[in-house]
DNA sequence: CAAAACCATGGAGTGGAGTCAATGGTTTTG
DNA sequence: CAAAACCATTGACTCCACTCCATGGTTTTG
């Protein structure tokens, strides 16, 4: 799949796809048809860019993400403590998510506020 | 509560404090005592931090944060759409959260991978 | 086959959210 | 009362995640 194909599946701009694949976020043989340098993409690179946007959605940055990323595919390289890694992410994004439910009560009470008619003193 | 205090109490740096002061999240009464131009904040402005803290950790820039105090402040200016502005935030930080949940489990099945003992093949 | 549509690279620019540094005034403390 | 600790302002700077542009090559289409 081209850059502009999956641009339009993915709601992501080219820019923003080429700069994944700079950051190292997708990754992409280089012309199959070898005769121009276009991308191409496998078609599971759309998967990869919703658990991408997933993880932002938490909060995560990219390069937590790469790290993330590499701590999958080398579950065994010992030069890193992937499992703390893995546990440091989860309390951070189970208190962000946490904080995130308390001020949507503080959204849907002020909702309330705003439905009640003003008040007839 | 001058602003050292309340950055150790936030744990916010001044700068940040200062900061959020300009750009109106937080205000204060200045010098009290008139003979100098220290900021003096109420002591409710710890609250306030926190649920701005909420309101970040839900991925609401400062923009939108300083949108909905004013909201609640104004609740019946109608040269604005406080419902519709109130819904939509509902809508955005719910669905960050279950994008957020999403990873969340992607994380915990890593973590399980992890955890598994190396495969004896 | 020419125009339109698509692609590439490199580098500059943007916006959000702070952070740092320089300079100088005020309070607190031993 | 001097030194240390605290405070103020202004403006420059950083980092992140894009976004835009200029320039030029490749494909597709009518």
């Amino acid at each position: 799949m081209r850059i502009g194909e999956l641009s339009k599946r993915s709601g992501l701009s080219r820019d923003t796809l080429r700069f994944y694949e700079k950051q190292g976020l997708i990754h992409s043989r280089p012309g199959a048809a070898a005769t121009n340098n276009y991308r191409d993409y496998p078609k599971d690179t759309l998967i990869q860019l919703e658990q991408i946007a997933d993880a932002q959605a938490a909060g995560m940055s990219i390069a937590d993400v790469i790290l993330f990323l590499s701590q999958l595919e080398a579950a065994d390289s010992d030069d890193f403590d992937g499992e703390a890694f893995l546990q440091a992410r989860i309390d951070e994004i189970t208190y962000r998510i946490k904080r995130s439910e308390r001020f949507l009560d503080s959204l849907r009470r002020a909702q309330q506020v705003l439905a009640t008619p003003p008040t007839e003193s």
